[in-house]
DNA sequence: GTGGTCTAGACCACC
DNA sequence: GTGGTCTAGACCACA
């Protein structure tokens, strides 16, 4: 994949409670996890993404700057922003990312009055859903 | 149910990262949702929430302002706030929510290459957590 | 017309900016005017009509006051409150209130950006509608 | 136009029996509708404001906040306060209330014995009046 | 710089 | 008594 060839299919909330910075580094870390970046890749350029994204520079540059501190990019003065991720990073962040995301839906759900039970129903179904759909 | 005559059983917590309001707000919305609140049921006036919760009767208000804005209580000036809900639209309401937020839970985790299975199982891990802190 | 028997068809809005008593008031007057209520008519009791429309006796009583101190009624102690109206004060109250309805009216549309001209041609579309159903 | 170059022609009257907030409320309103803010554009920041108008900053955030819920601006924490106006869908409903507020006045005034030409005359006259005492 | 939360307390009209 | 408006100003995180 050439640097910068993938747009992220990302657009903030800016009405959100997490803020802009952090939902714009969980998309990126989302797109390393996921595959869709990997390690060399470059990211888009911070003017680019901060045009595209309709926010200030120095949100993307934030974000940036936090990825590279937890050792998810590294900048190259001049150059931009590249992709770095060692195996054992990555499958601690992935643990990470999934135990994160299901404490969230579990507070989400829990807050409007669903138990555990009502949620694994429910993922259960939605699965079976998927299988009718897919085969 | 006389009005104002049960106290909520609610704490705030002013270190939390989740705003004051926020949190009265929801431990109300709980209570009319688990129906310890019923329709027509009068809140306490702000003045008083406000002494027993050592908080700024301004705050109260807005917790209460925006369950109004929220449609689930209304105020008559001069004689307090009342609880307003229509069970059946919100139901319908809550179950959507509970959908909404279990596919798109489903997806992030799937993106990342966590089955079903292993959600249920983490779930069931997190619910057992939270028993043997909670009591 | 016996005393009390015609319900008042009203319901107030305690959510308006206009006070429920200053709303109660004016649909007396209305009733009073179009001739709802005629000379000697007796009005609700204070009681009944604080039950039907769920507001404060002391409301009412507010109401009911106001109207005889404008000299709409008479109230006649232990006997209840009594529509009182002279010629010149009804044609007096009746310019009054055309006056005043059409001054809100117009601070109505003029707030969302119409003008008296549009104004005066949506009232006689109106018209010509209720005349081409009415026949 | 430029994030607030535009200076609200706007002064507030603190006797006024409409409280401030939604004298500025309105004012902004109207701007909107008349398209001196267009969707996109920044309004003044809530500590210009306050301090433009002499009014306290947290009754400008009332107003703004407000004119949020009504779905006329957005947020942007740390960034402002920015027009987010549907013109289509907004002038169906200014359309739409035009001719309720029509239609309610209408009902009034017949009422109590007036004709439509009256009201007509009426209005023209309150309009004469306004423009001598405005220009 | 920005919005957002919160406090402490005054003043008002209304119930 | 009640809610509602407004002030004066502190403190925070975010852009």
């Amino acid at each position: 994949m050439s640097p910068g060839s993938r747009p992220l299919e990302l657009a903030v909330d800016p009405k959100s409670a997490v803020p802009v910075y952090e939902q714009i580094k969980r998309a990126i870390k989302m797109d390393i996890l996921s595959g869709h970046l990997s390690d060399g890749d470059a990211l888009m350029s911070i003017r680019e993404l901060a045009t595209k994204l309709q926010v200030n520079p120095n949100t993307i540059l934030k974000s940036y700057y936090q990825l590279e501190v937890d050792g998810f990019v590294v900048s190259r003065p001049g150059a931009g922003y590249y992709v770095r991720v060692d195996r054992k990073k990555f499958h601690q962040e992935r643990r990470h990312s999934f135990v994160r995301e299901t404490a969230e839906y579990l507070s989400r759900i829990t807050e409007i009055g669903y138990s555990v039970q009502e949620a694994i129903s429910e993922l259960e179904r939605q699965l079976e859903i998927a299988r009718s759909k897919g085969g």
